[in-house]
DNA sequence: TCAGTTGTGTAACAAAAGTCGCCTAGTTTA
DNA sequence: TAAACTAGGCGACTTTTGTTACACAACTGA
């Protein structure tokens, strides 16, 4: 039955008995894109496991305001997810599907547990905190050294690499928000870089050259 | 003789066979203010427990840019520097000391063993992380969300906080590159926070009221 | 004490980003 | 098929941020 989830543990390199556990305790969770996956809001106290698709992780601001940080693809774990049901602090970030996914569900009372006992455990959350640490240092590289344009094209390419498609169905409205910037602001970079000859552009659709 | 360490370490909950143990296998490194801790390039393989004083983590950009992140301050570590020194990736970042500070050196060989054995550490890890991801997260707001006067006013707000002082001895050259823009512009908005009588300026010198 | 250095103030200008208003071409719905 | 809606283009303008150039005062060292 579950196929995906033991070629996802064996691929992180998470030992048969473990893998066996948290086959036993964690539930599957089919969400369709668009779909929130974890709110911090709501304290669900279970860390995603992703075994198809791909999520993407906003962090909320003050107001209305949002911005993507990275996505997370087939194989990975929030580690921010980890932490914050863990500690149970109320970090405002939201996991969202960018695709329809799917993903493994594992209540987080059982962590500690696992630490202690498998040292594959313990590897595998390292290096998805190291992961993690990595992504949000990127993000704030892009922001903070990086001009709008540069950003836009970073975040088009990140999608590109995350769906593997080089047609990114989304409208300047909601790149924008992502960005946290203004559609006129997304429309007159994207229409520089169609310029250029890097992307094309179409009604909901921008295609990367 | 490390009165300062097992105060720490009594008062991160870490259990006494624990804090011998760290005791142990562990350096004094006493730092003077500006001095280089922890540089990712040299692969030192330890991580520093901040006994006394203030140390301060930056990112560095592609070029000579740099922004600042955080500030670490006594009782606390450092989880970048965990992670960077476990998985070994060059993940480009510098801890400096802000004052003349106090640090416990710990080599990382013996993380896997203390997580595996102590229940009190993975909590302090596992804290450590939570409040470093938190730290990231709000270095990413300021960014994002604030134009250049409110995160100017949050960083001498910080500083203060971690430094204890109403007075913060820096040039305004200095702020600027941790804030990455210039000169000019942290004069400017220095100026207007003073009209707004939010600070007084003097040479080498910031009174925060 | 005098020259050189460093820290700060300020004006004028340039570039980047954000805002407003309006237009047009698809798409959806009644 | 006409009306309403949605996505996107474009021009003019403002605000924010960055740049250059210069003045001057405080400090430093011979």
């Amino acid at each position: 039955m579950n196929e995906l989830l033991d070629k996802m543990l064996a691929n992180s390199g998470i030992e048969p008995e473990l893998a066996n556990e948290i086959e036993q305790v964690g539930r599957l969770k089919k969400v369709t894109a668009g779909e929130l996956v974890v709110n911090p809001e709501e304290r669900a106290g279970e860390m995603p496991f992703v075994l198809k698709g791909v999520l993407k992780v906003m962090r909320d601001g003050d107001q209305q305001n949002e911005v993507f940080l990275y996505y997370l693809e087939g194989g990975e774990t929030c580690a921010m997810s980890i932490t914050c049901c863990l500690e149970g602090r109320a970090t405002s970030f939201r996991v969202m599907a960018e695709e329809d996914s799917i993903i493994w569900m594992v209540p987080v009372t059982h962590l500690d547990t696992w630490l202690a006992k498998y040292s594959s455990f313990r590897k595998f959350v390292f290096g998805s905190y190291q992961t993690r640490f990595d992504e949000l240092l990127m993000a704030i590289d892009s922001v903070v050294f990086q001009n709008m344009g540069e950003r836009l094209l970073k975040y088009l390419l990140d999608t590109q690499q995350a769906t593997g498609s080089f047609q990114i169905h989304k409208t300047h409205q909601e790149i924008a928000k992502e960005l946290n910037t203004s559609r006129v602001v997304i429309s007159r970079l994207l229409k520089a870089l169609e310029v250029e000859d890097k992307i094309e552009l179409h009604r909901n659709c921008i295609e990367i050259l």
